[in-house]
DNA sequence: AATCTGACTGTTG
DNA sequence: CCAACAGCCAGAT
């Protein structure tokens, strides 16, 4: 299976990215280029047919660990070996650990309408 | 080409 | 803190 441009980059970050640290889908996707494809990185994760790409170090932002095909234990464990807090399925120091860094709060317009109740 | 899915994210309640 | 809804992109079928 050959891997699209996109892939490539998504692999190419996952791979760069350090022992003891991990990044979310969202970081990786906006250093492939595309912000808001978190959701194609993802995808692309699932394939998993990259060894060289330690998708394990790829957790989601909401401090999840994400998935790993069917085997979160695996996934848990490797993070846990790299220094990672974890905690259930749940990372502890998830944000200091992050990569490359914090980012910056910035202020946006709200997508979902408020839902008027009652 | 069209449709569905997916290891997601962010906000609202 | 947890649950639900809506939105997004790319790949796979």
């Amino acid at each position: 299976m050959k891997d699209s441009a996109f892939t490539r980059r998504v692999l190419s970050i996952v791979r760069r990215i350090p022992p003891g640290r991990v990044a979310t889908y969202g970081d990786v996707a906006h250093a492939a280029g595309r912000t808001r494809a978190w959701r194609a990185v993802g995808n692309i994760m699932m394939n998993c047919s990259t060894p060289d790409v330690p998708c394990h170090r790829v957790v989601a932002a909401a401090g999840g660990l994400g998935g790993y095909g069917g085997n979160l234990e695996m996934k848990r464990g490797l993070l846990r070996a790299e220094g990672v807090l974890v905690s259930g399925s749940r990372i502890r120091d998830f944000r200091e650990r992050r990569w490359p860094k914090a980012e910056k709060p910035a202020k946006k317009p709200r997508r979902t309408p408020p839902r008027r109740l009652t």
